[in-house]
DNA sequence: CTGAATCCTTTATGATACTG
DNA sequence: CAGTATCATAAAGGATTCAG
């Protein structure tokens, strides 16, 4: 495993792996058993409006942007994403309303414009590189090291 | 914190920062000065397939069902998620043929049908409780206990 | 019970053009 | 540069019906 993209995940797929043992042991011990069918879709319908926007079209690449920049233009991200600018002006949008990136205006002259991730947003972005690590890691071969699900 | 209908989510909270902050450091440190726009943007394109399958609608919803029980039939799973058949058949067969799931016919007569989630589906679900904790504990209070994102 | 087949509505996205 | 407005298309979801 040398061409790491992303960085040397190897070992990040390490870490990814113990914290998704430490979740599932945690589950398995503390609470499966009084979970029924209805809580967890009550559960998850909350979730849903969140969900739709952050897992969206486009979304998950733009988190990583600013993550990697701090802040960017909107043409900048519009140029690394190649989306047009209705989309992109919808999303960031969505994610400055949702608090998960924040739209910033200097009084430069000319005033300029700019968006980071809030420290929400940069949790948000975290909490997704375990989901990201293992649908990775699945790509790269089909047998993936496997913790026992419940 | 007491009305925990996912479970003592409190304690899985603690777990997930935990996670979020290693793997925080782990990239804070180790790759992400080396890292580009054009690289996450095209190691995203390449999971998109896959996050577009796994975070549609009701696919969450279906991974924690069989999460949930080991195994349920198809109208199990309809009535639990409230769902049309022709949407549920539709993503349970794209979800099998990506291997999450897997569909079993009994010899019994008559034959039963159901669905279970397999040992790479179990993890997805499992690499998803992250951020499920994440969005959930944002909805729940706006101040978020934050990471230091980059 | 387990779906497949149809049809219809809604939502998401894309392309293009245009403005302060 | 930072968008908005408009139009067109595609993709996803929902409702209903029917069959083995």
């Amino acid at each position: 495993m040398d061409e790491n993209t992303y960085c040397g995940e190897s070992n990040l797929l390490d870490i990814v792996l113990d914290s998704i043992k430490k979740i599932s042991g945690y589950l398995e011990k503390e609470c499966i058993k009084e979970l029924d069918v209805e809580d967890i879709s009550r559960e998850l319908k909350l979730l849903e409006p969140t969900l739709t926007i952050v897992l969206s079209k486009w979304v998950p690449e733009i988190l990583y942007l600013p993550y990697l920049k701090e802040r960017m233009s909107f043409n900048d991200i519009k140029r690394a994403l190649n989306v047009s600018s209705r989309v992109l002006s919808d999303k960031l949008k969505t994610l400055e309303k949702e608090g998960i990136i924040e739209r910033t205006v200097t009084d430069e002259n000319p005033p300029r414009v700019h968006y980071a991730l809030t420290e929400i947003g940069g949790t948000f972005a975290l909490a997704l590189v375990p989901f990201l690590t293992i649908v990775k890691a699945k790509q790269r071969s089909s047998e993936l090291p496997v913790t026992n699900h419940m």
